[in-house]
DNA sequence: CTCCTTGACGTACGGTGTGTATGTATAACC
DNA sequence: GGTTATACATACACACCGTACGTCAAGGAG
């Protein structure tokens, strides 16, 4: 009994998505059925396939959606860094840190995304969402061209593991700013000291 | 007609493994079905099961295989790397990242593990295999000891992804050359400069 | 030398999960 | 107001994991 507006449609896309950001975030992509999806949103797998195509579909929508949440947390406080350009590099980091250390993002972008996308796939989005950031600010900065795609691609994989270090010490009041600290040290050797 | 001596079966055992090593590091974990493993190791899936347990059996006993001899390059090098704690440091860490690009090592490990395992479980054994050999090294360079951590966790991410980074890009000769001068430059960072 | 226990597999089966084909009622456009 | 396309639900085929069970030789125990 299909009684479904494009609106409504819409909806159910929109609920079958945010119930698949959760489970994927607390099983992992193996550790969740399409039909745990459907139930957890009140369809049955033929509303799941019909708006996402596959498993692989969906889980590539949820990553989508939390890739551009960081990058948008990353690029409005990274805008209003000043324009000191060192100031810039660091406020971006700092965020980026912040914002995929939100509950259930490391997870899914860090762990899972890499393996069910494949690595080639994954870092390109990632670097269209982020990477094209750190690497223009690596640039602004004054890096060395010959070392700036592999630096940063060095400092995103430290940030990356800095997250998960993170996730895994959310009770260490003392983590968060040590994970600071030592991204500030990584950084600093990025930049030609003046 | 199982005529299998003692011998005979840590030979299966040993081949299996080897087949599994090799459709593992190429398809990835998801990609490769038991019976593929057995039929390319002349077996049945039974024999798999009897000696691994598991898929996820099979899997540990893969990753722990390469995580070994990247370890065992690992000490190697870092042994007859003198006497001087930063110099250490660095020829393990480019000894590390060395022994991680050999072909179908970084997939499984940096890649595929995560994920299967589960990354606190992955996390643990990297620690005992190659981690303490850099938080060791951190503590002899003199590095403060509430940094110390986070600094490991974040260069031993900085150097994951820079062997994924590397394995894309076998063919420019000029990418490992810039990697280790990269890596060099997060390593200055962490050592106190005096 | 014989028994018998155990290890090293092979075989058969059930369960789970993905993907696809098909049906159907309502919304949307003409 | 008829037609088409959309948004699902249902049913089925297929792949793959895990487990239970069977089997035959190897390696002592007597």
């Amino acid at each position: 009994m299909p009684r479904a507006s494009a609106a409504d449609a819409a909806e159910t896309a929109r609920r079958v998505l945010a119930v698949a950001t959760d489970l994927f975030a607390e099983r992992g992509y193996a550790g969740v059925a399409l039909d745990d999806v459907a139930r957890a949103a009140r369809v049955t797998r033929g509303a799941v396939y019909h708006h996402y195509g596959s498993k692989e579909g969906l889980f590539l929508a949820v990553a989508d959606g939390l890739q551009a949440a960081v990058a948008a947390h990353l690029v409005a406080v990274a805008d209003d860094g000043g324009p000191d350009p060192r100031a810039r590099l660091r406020a971006g980091s700092h965020a980026f840190l912040d914002a995929i250390t939100a509950p259930g993002t490391a997870r899914v972008l860090l762990v899972e995304a890499p393996a069910v996308l494949g690595w080639q796939r994954w870092r390109a989005q990632d670097a269209e969402a982020s990477g094209v950031h750190l690497t223009e600010a690596l640039a602004d900065v004054g890096v060395d061209p010959a070392l700036r795609d592999a630096l940063s691609a060095q400092l995103s994989g430290a940030m990356n593991e800095a997250a998960l270090w993170l996730a895994e010490r959310t009770d260490d009041p003392a983590a968060r700013p040590a994970a600071h600290a030592a991204l500030d040290r990584l950084l600093d050797a990025a930049v030609p000291t003046p």
